[in-house]
DNA sequence: TGCTTCGGCGCACAACTGTTAACTGAGTCG
DNA sequence: CGACTCAGTTAACAGTTGTGCGCCGAAGCA
């Protein structure tokens, strides 16, 4: 009902367990043109942004007709939420994995750092279109960005809560402290993002310009109870 | 040669100071027309981003002919430029009358904050139209709002230099703190524009955070020697 | 005065866009 | 097996786009 008209009801074999194993062999072709209607448009927007992407550029680039488009998206801008679910869910992993440590010491910050980088470098085109896309022209993307950003700095600060340097932190305090760290987090890919196409300074550079301002943010957080409280 | 084709090669009276005074009544004619070409891209790009602008809609906007916009702008991407440099025009007097003072103490953050907040509610499509093209999908105008903003970190930092704080840091350093002023200016200011219409939290409460973030910031200035000399 | 400059216009062109409609044929199910 | 579902097709539609050509007429200059 959020993305596609049709969704595969689970009508024959009791499709339970996680991701699709088999399906009717008619939703997998489905499936499958569905997955090139997205990769190709991911493709496309490498160099371009969303609200310029026409429907028949993508579906020229799978191959396809461009009637067939409307079998799986309404719109563009329907494929493009469904691309951000798609992105973020690579970076919530990420934070979830490695960033319960996102935190203080100089060891955690380099290994966040370095992961962040290794992720970037491993999808970029997701990441381009997160970023692009953040502040771009159609609506409902950035909203879907938003609101999942916001879902993301309210787990850090989760996280941060069940840290011993937080002992007397407002909430609203930890909230502030979850959103600048995302905030970082987006800028520092960006920025890698720039480095890796030629763009700006190179990914070392970055890396240790990211890696001081986490150093910062964590000596302001280490001192903030003592001209606050 | 950087903007247009036919640049108002200053014939008759000699045109030298600053701003357009008189002109030649025809080159003020055609000042007004461009200008009308501007403000209606400008005004048209609330609702999408540059790459999807096209150069008929914006000389329809104007009630001009298509083939009229030629005489002042090679391309859309080439308004998006020169919209580039009077949109950061406004935030560089901005930042230099009061963000001399953009550095630690509590009232000065409030004042840049409030500044921050007064220019985003005064000029909200410059503001607007400079987030959603940093990251956009137009190269040229992506890559001179990167050079201007890193133009303004670097101009930053040189007034962080000055400052007794500042005594032992890095010039490196330096430079890092001030892409950190930077970007958290270019993050606030979006959150400002999304409180200005809706989209988010309300103006004073992006305000409040943006104050915490900027004190936290400051928190960690004042104790970064003691970690890292 | 007459000549030149040039911002803006109308027109035509080929290419492209989103969307509708009726149709095909392989996969599915009772 | 026969009925049915439905992902994908071709054809056509009314608009739209960027761009080149030749023209006009007011402003500028000698």
């Amino acid at each position: 009902m959020s993305t596609t008209s049709g969704a595969p009801s689970g009508a024959s074999s009791g499709a339970q367990s996680g991701a699709p194993p088999a399906a009717s062999q008619r939703a997998a072709q489905k499936a499958r043109t569905r997955r090139a209607l997205l990769d190709a448009g991911l493709a496309l927007l490498e160099h371009q942004s969303l609200s310029s992407l026409g429907l028949r550029e993508i579906a020229r680039a799978v191959g396809v007709s461009p009637t067939a488009f409307y079998r799986h998206f309404h719109d563009v801008a329907d494929l493009g939420v469904a691309l951000v679910e798609e992105s973020l869910d690579g970076l919530r992993e990420l934070i979830r994995a490695g960033l319960a440590e996102y935190g203080a010491d100089a060891d955690r910050i380099d290994h966040a750092v370095d992961a962040l980088a290794a992720h970037v470098r491993a999808h970029p085109e997701h990441v381009r279109f997160l970023v692009r896309e953040r502040h771009g022209g159609v609506a409902p993307v950035r909203q879907a960005i938003g609101a999942q950003l916001d879902g993301f700095a309210e787990e850090v600060a989760g996280v941060l809560e069940r840290d011993e340097i937080s002992r007397g932190w407002t909430r609203d305090d930890l909230r502030m402290l979850g959103e600048t760290y995302v905030d970082h987090m987006v800028m520092t890919a960006s920025a890698f993002l720039e480095a890796a196409q030629g763009e700006g300074p190179d990914e070392e550079h970055v890396a240790r310009t990211a890696r001081r301002q986490l150093r910062l943010i964590s000596l302001g957080r280490r001192h903030w109870m003592s001209e606050t409280g």
